[in-house]
DNA sequence: AATAATAACTAATAGCCGTTAGTATAACCC
DNA sequence: GGGTTATACTAACGGCTATTAGTTATTATT
């Protein structure tokens, strides 16, 4: 009679876990099946009464991922963009990575292997931010000057997000600190907003 | 009689050029010295004329990638750290990275493993940027807040910089654009540099 | 011309990889 | 309680890995 009260992990989500924070760490191919059975303590073969192969607990990791992290987008995405709910939707994400590093880890594989999956994550998780029409406040920001450098405008604040977490452990070594300590949390959602506001603020030379 | 103009690269530099690829683009375990075989042409045993074994291999192809990049770091540091010697250092290892992506992608890998090959590259290439009492002008920079966010602001304009050669797979599909072409250099040097004048520029809210 | 060194090759090694097959044990259903 | 299902195990496979040993052909040195 299992009553308990959050209900302990099972055996396919404790896979999913291990799963998870090696293929963010070493990427698909240099992960083992052996490495993921070792961190949940079982052995390899019986990884495949949870997932028909490692392609498949591949998939069930990102999907597990990508289901937390879109929600915010398609937050921002359902009304209008104001400066306000911008700041909002960066701190939203930031916070995010921080709780949990993996996705943005697992795009930065993906994206420097450029192999099969890089295509799935781009149309999952970088093509909705590029909807069309999404102007800010309906007005252009001068920084970026002409509309056709808005785009890498976007991807220039996202990868400032991403790597952030993707170089942390450059950062831990290099200032001393846990780049994942709430401090240093603080510390960078200043520094993005500050940069974001400087942005805003700037009106051309 | 061999006698060419530029003369012909040797083998052991065509080693390097395919090994640099690879392991920028695959990382350290996940690149095969059958791989690095193929590409040169000759079987992977012969690789052990060359470098003494996969480890020595690694550690040359990041020599040769750490001698390109530290000499602007150097040129900066020889000379009063002005705006316009922040932007030409700036707009120097843009350069550099559009014309070598591989360091970049290096750094990336061993970032996100943290295995042992991240300390030492830690050493020599970031370690540099934090050198003592290099302020601006002598003055510091509003947006950043206190002095202890400094490190932290070199760090994000040095991913800012690093994370577009690394998301190059991404910005191809998303954009459709050769991310590597000109216009495309010139394009994120202008967002770049307006970045920073939007930084410098900045006074508080 | 004889010798030494360079750099390619083939063959073979031990070990790890993902994956399959077959088996045992415990929990559930009727 | 018998049968089914779920999930763990061991054993084994073919393939790939880095690496070594031994051989051969070419080049440079004396």
């Amino acid at each position: 009679m299992t009553n308990q009260a959050v209900s302990a992990p099972t055996t396919s989500e404790r896979i999913l876990d291990a799963a998870e924070d090696l293929f963010a760490e070493k990427g698909y191919s240099a992960t083992s099946l052996g490495d993921v059975a070792d961190r949940v303590g079982i052995r390899s073969p019986s990884l495949y009464n949870h997932f028909k192969n490692k392609e498949a607990l591949y998939q069930a990791v990102l999907e597990r991922l990508l289901a937390d992290f879109t929600a915010p987008q398609r937050e921002l995405d359902s009304g209008p963009v104001t400066y306000e709910r911008v700041f909002e939707w960066l701190e939203t994400i930031v916070r995010r990575h921080h709780a949990n590093p993996n996705l943005a880890r697992l795009l930065q594989h993906a994206a420097l292997s450029g192999g099969p999956h890089t295509n799935e994550l781009i149309d999952r998780f970088f093509r909705p931010m590029f909807q069309p029409g999404a102007r800010i406040d309906g007005q252009e920001v001068t920084v970026f000057g002409d509309a056709g450098l808005q785009p890498w405008a976007v991807m220039a604040f996202n990868n400032l997000v991403m790597s952030y977490v993707t170089m942390a452990p450059m950062y831990r070594d290099l200032l001393g600190q846990d780049p994942f300590s709430e401090a240093a949390l603080e510390n960078q959602l200043n520094l993005i907003k500050s940069l974001l506001r400087a942005v805003f603020a700037y009106r051309g030379e």
